[in-house]
DNA sequence: CGGCTGACTTTGCTGTGTCATAGCCAGGGC
DNA sequence: GCCCTGGCTATGACACAGCAAAGTCAGCCG
Protein backbone atom coordinates (compact mmCIF):
# COMPACT_ATOMS: atom_id res chain seq x y z
CA UNK A 1 0.00 0.00 0.00
CA UNK A 2 2.43 2.71 1.56
CA UNK A 3 5.25 0.80 -0.40
CA UNK A 4 5.68 3.20 -3.02
CA UNK A 5 8.28 5.25 -1.87
CA UNK A 6 8.36 6.88 -5.06
CA UNK A 7 4.76 8.33 -5.07
CA UNK A 8 4.93 9.18 -1.19
CA UNK A 9 8.43 10.77 0.51
CA UNK A 10 7.05 12.12 4.14
CA UNK A 11 11.18 13.10 4.17
CA UNK A 12 10.35 15.63 1.36
CA UNK A 13 7.07 16.68 3.14
CA UNK A 14 9.18 17.29 6.45
CA UNK A 15 11.97 18.73 4.39
CA UNK A 16 9.65 21.03 2.89
CA UNK A 17 10.26 24.76 4.43
CA UNK A 18 6.59 25.73 3.87
CA UNK A 19 5.52 23.11 5.86
CA UNK A 20 8.59 23.86 8.31
CA UNK A 21 7.30 27.27 8.46
CA UNK A 22 3.79 26.48 8.78
CA UNK A 23 4.78 24.17 12.12
CA UNK A 24 6.38 27.69 13.31
CA UNK A 25 3.16 30.64 12.30
CA UNK A 26 0.70 28.40 11.20
CA UNK A 27 -1.75 29.96 13.11
CA UNK A 28 -4.19 32.72 12.89
CA UNK A 29 -3.43 34.43 15.78
CA UNK A 30 0.12 33.63 15.72
CA UNK A 31 0.75 35.78 12.65
CA UNK A 32 -1.73 38.70 13.69
CA UNK A 33 0.44 39.19 16.36
CA UNK A 34 3.55 39.19 14.21
CA UNK A 35 1.61 41.43 12.35
CA UNK A 36 0.97 43.02 15.05
CA UNK A 37 4.31 43.93 16.03
CA UNK A 38 5.62 45.31 12.82
CA UNK A 39 3.41 47.99 13.81
CA UNK A 40 5.20 49.07 16.86
CA UNK A 41 3.07 46.92 19.16
CA UNK A 42 5.02 45.84 21.66
CA UNK A 43 2.97 45.52 24.95
CA UNK A 44 1.45 42.32 26.25
CA UNK A 45 -1.83 44.26 27.08
CA UNK A 46 -1.77 45.93 23.64
CA UNK A 47 -1.37 42.61 21.98
CA UNK A 48 -4.30 41.06 23.64
CA UNK A 49 -6.35 44.21 23.05
CA UNK A 50 -5.41 44.79 19.37
CA UNK A 51 -5.51 41.42 17.94
CA UNK A 52 -8.64 40.67 19.57
CA UNK A 53 -7.43 37.01 21.42
CA UNK A 54 -7.80 36.72 24.90
CA UNK A 55 -4.96 37.54 27.43
CA UNK A 56 -4.20 33.58 28.02
CA UNK A 57 -4.07 33.16 24.11
CA UNK A 58 -1.85 36.13 23.85
CA UNK A 59 0.22 35.18 26.39
CA UNK A 60 0.39 31.49 25.24
CA UNK A 61 1.25 32.91 21.74
CA UNK A 62 3.99 35.32 22.71
CA UNK A 63 5.67 32.71 24.42
CA UNK A 64 5.41 30.38 21.85
CA UNK A 65 6.84 33.32 19.62
CA UNK A 66 9.66 33.65 21.84
CA UNK A 67 10.43 30.20 22.32
CA UNK A 68 10.94 29.70 18.34
CA UNK A 69 12.96 32.56 18.14
CA UNK A 70 10.65 35.57 16.67
CA UNK A 71 10.10 37.57 19.07
CA UNK A 72 12.49 38.08 22.61
CA UNK A 73 11.33 39.74 25.84
CA UNK A 74 13.25 43.02 26.64
CA UNK A 75 12.84 44.86 29.58
CA UNK A 76 12.11 48.36 30.25
CA UNK A 77 10.93 50.74 32.78
CA UNK A 78 8.21 53.61 32.37
CA UNK A 79 9.07 56.43 35.22
CA UNK A 80 7.54 55.44 38.07
CA UNK A 81 6.88 51.91 37.38
CA UNK A 82 8.04 49.22 37.91
CA UNK A 83 10.25 47.13 35.58
CA UNK A 84 8.25 44.81 32.84
CA UNK A 85 9.09 43.64 29.53
CA UNK A 86 8.17 44.05 25.92
CA UNK A 87 8.12 41.65 23.65
CA UNK A 88 10.17 42.72 20.00
CA UNK A 89 10.75 41.12 16.51
CA UNK A 90 13.80 39.24 16.25
CA UNK A 91 15.44 39.51 12.70
CA UNK A 92 14.30 36.28 12.36
CA UNK A 93 10.73 37.67 12.97
CA UNK A 94 11.26 40.29 10.89
CA UNK A 95 12.08 38.23 7.88
CA UNK A 96 7.86 37.08 7.62
CA UNK A 97 7.79 40.92 6.40
CA UNK A 98 7.31 39.33 3.05
CA UNK A 99 4.68 36.34 3.85
CA UNK A 100 2.83 39.53 5.58
CA UNK A 101 3.00 41.69 3.16
CA UNK A 102 2.07 38.82 0.59
CA UNK A 103 -0.90 37.38 2.90
CA UNK A 104 -2.08 41.47 2.71
CA UNK A 105 -1.52 41.80 -0.58
CA UNK A 106 -3.75 38.73 -1.59
CA UNK A 107 -6.29 39.63 0.49
CA UNK A 108 -6.49 42.85 -0.34
CA UNK A 109 -6.75 41.93 -4.03
CA UNK A 110 -9.45 39.05 -3.56
CA UNK A 111 -10.92 39.25 -0.25
CA UNK A 112 -11.37 43.19 1.10
CA UNK A 113 -13.99 44.10 -1.91
CA UNK A 114 -13.96 47.63 -1.61
CA UNK A 115 -13.22 48.15 1.51
CA UNK A 116 -10.42 50.24 2.35
CA UNK A 117 -6.98 48.68 4.51
CA UNK A 118 -6.59 50.51 7.45
CA UNK A 119 -3.18 50.06 6.99
CA UNK A 120 0.00 49.57 4.98
CA UNK A 121 3.61 49.33 4.56
CA UNK A 122 5.62 52.62 2.71
CA UNK A 123 8.81 53.06 2.05
CA UNK A 124 10.79 54.86 4.20
CA UNK A 125 12.82 57.17 1.37
CA UNK A 126 10.12 57.86 -0.77
CA UNK A 127 6.77 57.15 0.67
CA UNK A 128 5.37 54.74 -1.81
CA UNK A 129 3.31 51.73 -0.76
CA UNK A 130 5.05 48.55 -0.81
CA UNK A 131 4.31 44.86 -2.26
CA UNK A 132 5.58 41.76 -2.71
CA UNK A 133 7.11 40.92 -6.61
CA UNK A 134 8.43 37.46 -7.61
CA UNK A 135 11.77 37.52 -8.97
CA UNK A 136 14.51 35.42 -10.76
CA UNK A 137 17.95 35.77 -9.43
CA UNK A 138 18.87 36.74 -13.14
CA UNK A 139 16.74 39.73 -11.55
CA UNK A 140 13.64 39.30 -13.94
CA UNK A 141 10.16 40.15 -12.70
CA UNK A 142 8.75 36.61 -12.67
CA UNK A 143 4.41 36.83 -13.21
CA UNK A 144 2.51 33.74 -12.01
CA UNK A 145 2.22 32.36 -15.89
CA UNK A 146 6.50 32.57 -15.79
CA UNK A 147 7.40 30.21 -13.11
CA UNK A 148 7.92 26.35 -13.48
CA UNK A 149 7.68 24.26 -10.12
CA UNK A 150 10.29 21.59 -9.83
CA UNK A 151 10.43 18.84 -7.72
CA UNK A 152 13.63 17.81 -6.96
CA UNK A 153 12.96 14.64 -6.15
CA UNK A 154 12.96 12.01 -8.86
CA UNK A 155 9.39 12.37 -9.22
CA UNK A 156 8.50 14.77 -12.71
CA UNK A 157 4.78 14.87 -11.46
CA UNK A 158 4.70 18.69 -11.33
CA UNK A 159 4.63 21.09 -13.95
CA UNK A 160 5.23 19.52 -17.63
CA UNK A 161 8.85 19.44 -16.64
CA UNK A 162 10.87 17.57 -19.15
CA UNK A 163 14.23 18.79 -17.52
CA UNK A 164 15.54 19.07 -20.56
CA UNK B 1 -9.65 60.77 17.80
CA UNK B 2 -8.61 58.00 19.85
CA UNK B 3 -5.10 57.95 21.35
CA UNK B 4 -3.60 55.29 19.58
CA UNK B 5 -1.69 53.54 21.75
CA UNK B 6 -4.88 52.86 23.43
CA UNK B 7 -7.06 52.17 20.69
CA UNK B 8 -8.75 49.13 20.14
CA UNK B 9 -11.01 48.94 16.76
CA UNK B 10 -12.47 45.81 15.97
CA UNK B 11 -13.77 47.28 12.60
CA UNK B 12 -10.29 47.83 11.97
CA UNK B 13 -9.29 44.22 12.35
CA UNK B 14 -12.03 42.69 10.51
CA UNK B 15 -10.71 44.49 7.71
CA UNK B 16 -7.28 43.89 7.76
CA UNK B 17 -6.19 41.95 4.73
CA UNK B 18 -4.24 39.69 6.78
CA UNK B 19 -6.69 38.75 8.54
CA UNK B 20 -9.39 37.95 6.09
CA UNK B 21 -6.75 35.97 4.21
CA UNK B 22 -5.60 33.64 7.21
CA UNK B 23 -9.85 33.14 7.66
CA UNK B 24 -9.40 31.61 4.34
CA UNK B 25 -6.25 29.91 4.40
CA UNK B 26 -5.36 29.98 8.30
CA UNK B 27 -4.59 26.64 8.74
CA UNK B 28 -1.43 24.64 7.72
CA UNK B 29 -3.05 21.99 5.60
CA UNK B 30 -4.97 24.47 3.27
CA UNK B 31 -1.98 26.02 2.42
CA UNK B 32 0.07 22.85 1.99
CA UNK B 33 -2.86 21.63 -0.20
CA UNK B 34 -2.49 24.90 -2.26
CA UNK B 35 1.19 24.78 -2.47
CA UNK B 36 0.80 20.55 -3.39
CA UNK B 37 -1.27 22.03 -6.40
CA UNK B 38 1.21 24.79 -7.50
CA UNK B 39 3.49 21.19 -8.05
CA UNK B 40 0.39 19.83 -10.36
CA UNK B 41 -0.88 17.71 -8.30
CA UNK B 42 -4.75 17.74 -9.49
CA UNK B 43 -6.37 14.49 -7.79
CA UNK B 44 -8.24 13.46 -4.95
CA UNK B 45 -6.07 10.33 -4.06
CA UNK B 46 -2.73 12.25 -4.48
CA UNK B 47 -3.71 14.80 -2.41
CA UNK B 48 -4.11 12.94 0.75
CA UNK B 49 -0.84 11.00 -0.21
CA UNK B 50 1.22 13.81 -0.84
CA UNK B 51 0.28 16.27 2.11
CA UNK B 52 0.05 13.58 4.74
CA UNK B 53 -3.12 14.73 5.89
CA UNK B 54 -6.01 11.49 6.07
CA UNK B 55 -8.71 11.19 3.40
CA UNK B 56 -11.14 12.74 5.39
CA UNK B 57 -8.61 15.87 6.18
CA UNK B 58 -8.46 16.10 2.32
CA UNK B 59 -11.83 15.99 1.29
CA UNK B 60 -12.78 18.39 3.80
CA UNK B 61 -10.10 20.96 3.23
CA UNK B 62 -10.75 20.81 -0.57
CA UNK B 63 -14.40 21.29 -0.28
CA UNK B 64 -13.42 24.39 1.40
CA UNK B 65 -10.84 25.18 -1.19
CA UNK B 66 -13.54 24.68 -3.70
CA UNK B 67 -16.05 26.83 -1.76
CA UNK B 68 -13.65 29.76 -1.07
CA UNK B 69 -12.95 30.06 -4.94
CA UNK B 70 -9.52 28.99 -4.82
CA UNK B 71 -9.82 25.75 -6.42
CA UNK B 72 -12.14 24.24 -9.14
CA UNK B 73 -13.63 21.09 -9.78
CA UNK B 74 -12.47 20.14 -13.30
CA UNK B 75 -13.99 16.98 -15.35
CA UNK B 76 -11.42 14.95 -16.63
CA UNK B 77 -11.41 11.09 -17.93
CA UNK B 78 -8.63 8.66 -18.30
CA UNK B 79 -9.06 5.88 -21.09
CA UNK B 80 -10.83 2.93 -19.87
CA UNK B 81 -11.91 4.90 -16.58
CA UNK B 82 -15.03 7.01 -15.44
CA UNK B 83 -15.74 10.19 -15.93
CA UNK B 84 -13.70 11.54 -12.55
CA UNK B 85 -13.00 15.10 -11.10
CA UNK B 86 -9.64 16.87 -10.73
CA UNK B 87 -8.58 20.20 -8.54
CA UNK B 88 -7.30 23.08 -10.17
CA UNK B 89 -6.16 26.14 -8.39
CA UNK B 90 -8.29 29.13 -10.23
CA UNK B 91 -6.44 32.72 -10.69
CA UNK B 92 -7.27 33.34 -7.06
CA UNK B 93 -5.70 30.32 -5.95
CA UNK B 94 -2.64 31.19 -7.98
CA UNK B 95 -2.55 34.58 -6.41
CA UNK B 96 -1.05 32.94 -3.54
CA UNK B 97 2.11 31.92 -5.65
CA UNK B 98 4.30 35.07 -3.24
CA UNK B 99 2.89 33.98 0.05
CA UNK B 100 3.74 30.48 -0.50
CA UNK B 101 7.10 31.20 -1.90
CA UNK B 102 7.83 33.93 0.85
CA UNK B 103 7.18 30.88 2.91
CA UNK B 104 9.52 29.29 1.91
CA UNK B 105 11.89 31.36 1.73
CA UNK B 106 11.64 32.16 5.57
CA UNK B 107 11.66 28.54 5.95
CA UNK B 108 14.41 28.03 4.00
CA UNK B 109 16.61 30.63 5.85
CA UNK B 110 15.58 30.43 9.05
CA UNK B 111 14.22 26.75 9.67
CA UNK B 112 15.89 24.26 7.23
CA UNK B 113 19.17 24.32 8.60
CA UNK B 114 21.53 22.63 6.02
CA UNK B 115 19.08 20.36 4.64
CA UNK B 116 18.44 20.60 1.33
CA UNK B 117 14.88 21.40 -0.43
CA UNK B 118 12.85 19.21 -2.37
CA UNK B 119 11.69 21.18 -4.67
CA UNK B 120 11.85 24.93 -5.84
CA UNK B 121 9.87 27.52 -8.67
CA UNK B 122 12.08 28.37 -11.45
CA UNK B 123 11.68 31.02 -13.85
CA UNK B 124 10.10 29.32 -17.03
CA UNK B 125 12.21 31.41 -19.49
CA UNK B 126 16.00 31.78 -18.00
CA UNK B 127 15.25 28.53 -15.25
CA UNK B 128 16.81 30.75 -12.69
CA UNK B 129 15.37 30.23 -9.34
CA UNK B 130 12.31 32.54 -7.99
CA UNK B 131 11.94 34.70 -4.78
CA UNK B 132 9.87 37.63 -3.31
CA UNK B 133 11.29 40.72 -3.08
CA UNK B 134 9.89 44.32 -1.61
CA UNK B 135 9.17 46.63 -4.19
CA UNK B 136 7.57 50.34 -3.75
CA UNK B 137 5.13 51.38 -6.19
CA UNK B 138 7.91 54.12 -7.10
CA UNK B 139 9.81 51.03 -8.30
CA UNK B 140 12.67 50.63 -5.48
CA UNK B 141 13.58 47.57 -4.21
CA UNK B 142 12.86 47.82 -0.01
CA UNK B 143 14.67 46.39 2.13
CA UNK B 144 13.78 44.91 5.82
CA UNK B 145 14.74 47.95 7.17
CA UNK B 146 13.63 50.75 5.00
CA UNK B 147 9.76 50.29 5.39
CA UNK B 148 7.79 51.80 7.40
CA UNK B 149 4.13 50.61 8.64
CA UNK B 150 1.07 53.53 8.69
CA UNK B 151 -1.80 52.74 10.15
CA UNK B 152 -4.85 54.36 8.73
CA UNK B 153 -7.03 54.57 11.64
CA UNK B 154 -8.23 57.87 10.54
CA UNK B 155 -10.46 56.41 8.25
CA UNK B 156 -9.32 58.66 5.12
CA UNK B 157 -11.37 60.17 2.84
CA UNK B 158 -12.45 56.78 0.10
CA UNK B 159 -14.00 55.29 3.00
CA UNK B 160 -16.19 56.93 5.73
CA UNK B 161 -16.78 55.07 8.69
CA UNK B 162 -20.42 54.13 8.16
CA UNK B 163 -20.33 52.00 5.23
CA UNK B 164 -23.05 53.53 3.21
C1' DC C 1 -23.46 -9.96 -12.43
C1' DG C 2 -20.23 -9.17 -9.15
C1' DG C 3 -15.70 -7.47 -8.01
C1' DC C 4 -12.61 -3.72 -8.02
C1' DT C 5 -11.08 1.09 -7.85
C1' DG C 6 -11.09 5.99 -6.98
C1' DA C 7 -13.39 9.27 -4.57
C1' DC C 8 -15.32 10.42 -1.13
C1' DT C 9 -18.54 10.17 3.65
C1' DT C 10 -19.44 8.73 8.28
C1' DT C 11 -18.32 7.72 12.99
C1' DG C 12 -15.93 8.09 17.14
C1' DC C 13 -12.13 9.82 19.49
C1' DT C 14 -8.08 13.06 20.57
C1' DG C 15 -5.48 17.33 20.68
C1' DT C 16 -5.20 22.15 20.31
C1' DG C 17 -6.68 26.99 20.12
C1' DT C 18 -9.79 30.11 22.16
C1' DC C 19 -12.91 32.06 25.54
C1' DA C 20 -14.53 33.65 30.00
C1' DT C 21 -13.70 34.10 34.49
C1' DA C 22 -10.90 34.23 38.32
C1' DG C 23 -6.68 34.33 40.79
C1' DC C 24 -1.64 35.45 41.53
C1' DC C 25 2.34 38.49 41.89
C1' DA C 26 5.70 42.43 41.90
C1' DG C 27 6.38 46.85 43.09
C1' DG C 28 5.35 51.88 43.12
C1' DG C 29 1.98 55.14 45.40
C1' DC C 30 -0.81 56.36 49.25
C1' DG D 1 0.67 48.12 55.41
C1' DC D 2 -2.49 48.11 51.80
C1' DC D 3 -4.25 49.07 47.36
C1' DC D 4 -3.80 49.34 42.54
C1' DT D 5 -2.04 48.26 37.99
C1' DG D 6 0.13 45.57 34.38
C1' DG D 7 1.32 41.19 33.33
C1' DC D 8 0.58 37.06 33.45
C1' DT D 9 -1.42 31.92 35.22
C1' DA D 10 -5.25 28.56 36.24
C1' DT D 11 -9.52 26.34 35.27
C1' DG D 12 -13.33 24.52 32.84
C1' DA D 13 -15.98 24.60 28.60
C1' DC D 14 -16.22 24.46 23.74
C1' DA D 15 -15.29 24.30 18.67
C1' DC D 16 -12.89 22.37 15.23
C1' DA D 17 -8.92 20.07 12.75
C1' DG D 18 -7.07 15.73 12.70
C1' DC D 19 -6.71 10.43 12.67
C1' DA D 20 -8.18 5.67 11.94
C1' DA D 21 -11.33 2.63 10.33
C1' DA D 22 -15.35 1.46 8.11
C1' DG D 23 -19.07 2.45 4.84
C1' DT D 24 -20.99 4.39 0.37
C1' DC D 25 -21.22 4.91 -4.49
C1' DA D 26 -20.46 5.03 -9.61
C1' DG D 27 -19.03 2.75 -13.26
C1' DC D 28 -15.40 0.01 -16.00
C1' DC D 29 -13.91 -4.88 -16.53
C1' DG D 30 -13.84 -9.63 -16.63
Amino acid sequence: MEDQSKHRDPEAMAHCPVALSLDVVGTRSTLIIVREAFFGTRRFGDFAERVGIGEAATAARLKDLVASGLMEKVPYQEPGQRKRYEYQLTDKGLGLFHAIMSLRDWGETWLSGSRVTPWRFAHRDCGAEVHTVARCTAGHDVHLDEFTAVRQTERPTAAPDTHN
